[in-house]
DNA sequence: GCAAAAGTGTTTAGTTTACACCCATGC
DNA sequence: GCATGGGTGTAAACTAAACACTTTTGC
């Protein structure tokens, strides 16, 4: 619903307040995180929040939502993915508003140094998020299910893993996330058939006297192929809490 | 972004309209359909536009979505989903007006009737949609995309047909839809093992001397299960446009 | 009986899964 | 040399795809 007649005015018509809220993930190797601020300002002062922030006159959605990360994190080319907005009238007793939430794939160690002092920002083991304030324990529970569901269909995963990382690393990504364990060999295979991961020369010799090797991403072809399917998955139904009988 | 404190004002911030606008996908036996309106006012009077309507101060957006598809068709209990909010500060030359966009899918027959004179509503044949006013056609796009997205991996495109349908009926909505076709023996046993199909006694005899037995949707089973995945298309990367060689 | 569409069966190819096994290395 | 995780191989089970075949029935 639009209008470009310079005679036109929408005048009768409701005007909203529109903000973004951000729901943060990383991944510190052993568990997901959750980036939340600490409010410094009434109400609910010295509460957990999402990072938010109202929309501007000149900017859309998705440029709020890059801006309040940015202001957050220091980082500008962030994985972001609209949501489904919050606007039930009555969310927030002030005024009107709707929020428009969006979830943010990132790398943890990227940002570790500019996490601001100003918000009072923490990484919270996703499983161990506090209370949030208003509706944003539901923005956090759906954005959860949308990254379970996203990411058994398309390799958005690696958004949250350092430049070089072994095919262990990654198989711990998906299991945490599915609550789960995979057969090491079979997602081996899977992980290589998809041709988006470079070998290099190095190896990781933490875990092992035997060394895994590192692999790179292959950006070029992560970014043409960015809608293509995974079948990164086994038994994908079950574990997106899908009962098959039917 | 939300504030609940009574001492608290959001006044230093723009308030923006916010709109929905619906994309109403039917199909008619042979085609997908577009319900689309004529604008009866300026600007743009008498141009094809998508049925939309702004945000009243007390209701959600899923409430506007519901309201203006009820004004149009007639019909309360309609498949809406959300797409991505259309939020570029210049979509809208008169005031700041963020669309929301939700996609329909209906049954053509249910609303022959009742498409109110008001509009001047009209079932355009998808691939043969006129051009639409503002940023509309970009969100027939998107929906379509959506749509095609969806519908491969869940039961939606029932909405679309009518209570009784032959297998031959729902075989074709999924041609249509894919622009393929698909072998009719695998179909009817995919179709059938979702168990989602209650057969029927009754047959359709306009296509074969034989009759195809007519089939209804196990409606609980449907809704129990919205959430599951199928995989009732064959070749879904390739036919949503993915290139699988990665 | 034959045409035409409905519906069933069957073969083959491909994929997935589970699990066994070998490999490299530091101690 | 042996314990440890890294990496590979493989048989069996399952699923998907192609296509041939049988069924029904009005004319």
């Amino acid at each position: 619903m639009t209008a470009s007649s310079g005679r036109i005015r929408y005048s009768g018509q409701t005007r909203v307040h529109v903000a973004v809220d951000c729901i943060v993930f990383g991944f510190d190797g052993e568990n997901f995180r959750l980036l939340l601020i600490q409010r410094g300002f009434t109400p609910h002062r010295q509460e957990w929040s999402l990072m938010g922030g109202f929309i501007q006159p000149n900017e859309s959605l998705e440029a709020a939502a890059h801006r309040v990360l940015k202001e957050l994190t220091g980082l500008e080319d962030v994985y972001l993915e609209q949501l489904p907005a919050f606007s039930d009238p009555k969310r927030d007793s002030v005024d009107r508003t709707i929020s428009v939430p969006y979830f943010a794939l990132i790398d943890i160690q990227k940002c570790k140094a500019q996490l601001s002092s100003d918000f009072h920002a923490e990484w919270f083991i996703l499983s161990e998020t506090p209370d949030l304030i208003f509706d944003h324990n539901l923005m956090v529970e759906v954005a959860k299910m949308r990254l379970r569901y996203k990411a058994a269909l398309h390799p958005i995963l690696f958004e949250l893993l350092p430049a070089k990382f072994t095919l262990q690393q990654l198989r711990t990504l998906y299991e945490k996330l599915y609550e789960s364990t995979f057969d090491k060999g079979n997602f081996a295979r899977k992980a290589l058939s998809t041709g988006l991961l470079i070998q290099q020369k190095e190896k990781n010799k933490e875990h092992s006297r035997k060394g895994a090797f590192y692999f790179k991403l292959d950006r070029e072809k992560y970014y043409d192929n960015f809608e293509a399917f995974l079948k990164f998955i086994p038994n994908m139904e079950k574990l997106l809490g899908m009962d098959k009988n039917w």
